[in-house]
DNA sequence: AGAAAAATGAGGTACGTCCCTCAAAAACAC
DNA sequence: GTGTTTTTGAGGGACGTACCTCATTTTTCT
């Protein structure tokens, strides 16, 4: 059976309130008798029983998500992913908040967490880009004493407390040494499609990409970024004009969204079978895109588990509690068709707020 | 606030011994008033707090996990990752307990559940070759109310509860679709390297290799299957020999474990820099190939999720509570050099029982 | 030494659920 | 309609922790 507070009360030689104040850091205990206690903690090996305390407590934990309004698949499967999870066990008295700003005015973000000042927040998650207004937001956050934890795009100039996402300059190796050894030896050109290289993680991904190809596969060439702004249409257009231009286009990378408009382009241009593609995030549209062969293989990050790794680390701040490095590491995941996982459709439930 | 039992019997115009009878499936309540009571379960969106629950009723749950006694590096890993998840949040008020049995001794199997037949045991996670005796066995765990679930190796004949591993045929096919594409157009001859043809794992993979191979490689021979039983020296012995007889082998599967032996086979062949390699499982020695360029591509599936996910079902099934599907499926990984995740390697730390 | 301040003890209530007992009420059998 | 069985109600103690109050002891200061 594992010792309580009362066989640490026992084994210090005080009584419970005291042990009491010591475990909550209540004021009015000496130097001396803390450090008994904290003995006793040691020798009996307690750990403070959690569910016990929550429900002492009465505690409920507040959590905001922030993310940008943007329509894309992927946004959508991600705001899914967080509302489900937000149902499920690790959201156990948790009340989770999910807002959305527009990407265009930084101060949104600002008014979103003003919305929500009434009552304190116990731990923030952050989707946007690297801004000096968000940088402000997470700053001005930590002073309130929220933990910040920042997703899919890191702030690394700011003081968050985690970062819940990918290393995508190794995302972008990733998907170059893969276009690369499948696109062969042929000399050719490579369109490089991103959403806004003001956005770190694709300018991180188009750096990685970059460097591989340089590296390992000279005879690629990768054109400029061609930027399509989360938009279908505007993408379509930017890309047909780029194969239009370009006479030798052996392979794509789609760093960022916009394989819709990409697929409808490459369509259109009647680009041969051989083309190489490489895409991110898996989505309806790049599951489908693999399943039919436009698409040779997919870099994703599981929203699954971004959406519970960020809740589990808001709560492990929260409560103080340590946090198991190996189970926070977000994965670079290939995906190709033949280890396409199983659409479990969770994408299509309708995102809110929850408990 | 989330409604408790009391609301319940308001809302129900019962007393809260019979809610809780109902709640606990106890004896002496009317159909009628079961189904006042769940109407009122039903209206207010009752669900039970588990912890609460837990805290009251004292429950330890009795886990055990049964693996092949074999010195794999893959297996070590898993171990330590069971001991890991056995620690953590996972795990809370479980007693989980790890069993190794001689794979050549069918019936040892069935000694260890004996030894722990004073305390009935809640559930159990097997991993182990398909045979009837662990049939048997499964069928006897069933029949005594435990839980079974499968690990890695799936026994589909017998009535488990859920399986926690991969698709290997799926992880076949995609081995073979990497290892041709990184191949390219030359014909040749590929060596296959398992650990045992009994194992259905093993053949899945091979299963799916060959026909994706025939598919859309046809170019590309795959060589009849080398058994190194996971024996490092026999692995080497034998791929050596394989190496010899051949002449253009331009690929290995290393299906199986035995990655050490067939580095060490390889070098002394002495054979070409672009000689493709694709393994299975992330192990230090996987690793460092992939670090080093001997090995082109890692199949793997995550330690860490197959010890959780287990874990995760077995309570899950323990409590009779619904699981989260998308959560619980077991990822086909592809890992090349690009995104090698950092090691963590708890697989130092020393396994053993835990709480 | 005496007064003030700080530290500690004792005891209680609460959280939501489980599980027990005993009495009362309702339903059923004949 | 009486007796028997079944169903229900009322109440309480327990789990481990949090947090509160008030009294008492110990320490510190002058």
């Amino acid at each position: 059976m594992r010792p309580t507070v009362n066989d640490i009360a026992r084994e210090a030689g005080v009584s419970l309130a005291t042990v009491d104040r010591v475990l909550n850091e209540r004021p009015g205990v000496r130097d001396k008798t803390i450090r008994a206690v904290n003995d006793a903690i040691a020798k009996l090996g307690y750990v403070r029983n959690v569910a016990a305390a929550n429900l002492a407590r009465q505690r409920r934990y507040r959590f905001l998500f922030i993310l940008p309004a943007v329509e894309t698949q992927f946004l959508r499967a991600l705001q899914a992913a967080i509302h489900d999870a937000a149902r499920g066990p690790l959201a156990e008295a948790s009340d989770v908040v999910i807002a959305t700003v527009p990407q265009r005015d930084p101060h949104a973000i600002v008014t979103v967490l003003d919305d929500h000042g009434d009552q304190p927040i116990d731990g923030c998650a952050i989707m946007a880009h690297e801004t000096p207004d968000v940088r402000d937001l997470i700053i001005r956050l930590k002073a309130e004493g929220t933990t910040v934890v920042t997703l899919i795009t890191d702030q690394p100039r700011a003081p968050r407390d985690h970062f819940v996402g990918i290393d995508n300059r190794a995302a972008g190796r990733t998907a170059a040494v893969l276009l690369g050894r499948f696109a062969g030896q042929k000399p050719g050109k490579v369109a490089v499609v991103v959403s806004s290289m003001l956005a770190r993680d694709m300018v991180d991904r188009r750096l990685g990409f970059d460097e591989v190809l340089a590296e390992r596969f000279p005879h690629l060439q990768s054109l400029p970024s061609l930027e399509g702004h989360d938009d279908r249409d505007l993408t379509a257009q930017i890309t047909a004009a780029c194969l239009a231009a370009h006479d030798n286009v052996v392979a794509i990378y789609v760093a960022g969204a916009g394989t819709r408009g990409v697929n409808e382009a490459v369509r259109r241009a009647g680009l041969p079978d051989h083309l190489v593609v490489v895409a991110h995030e898996l989505t309806a549209h790049t599951r489908g895109g693999l399943e039919d062969g436009s698409i040779d293989a997919v870099i994703a990050q599981d929203v699954g588990h971004l959406a519970r790794s960020a809740l589990r680390v808001l709560r492990a701040k929260a409560d103080r509690a340590p946090l198991d490095e190996g189970q926070e590491q977000i994965r670079i995941e290939i995906v190709i068709r033949e280890n396409l996982p199983p659409s479990t459709d969770s994408a299509l439930s309708t995102p809110q707020a929850a408990a």
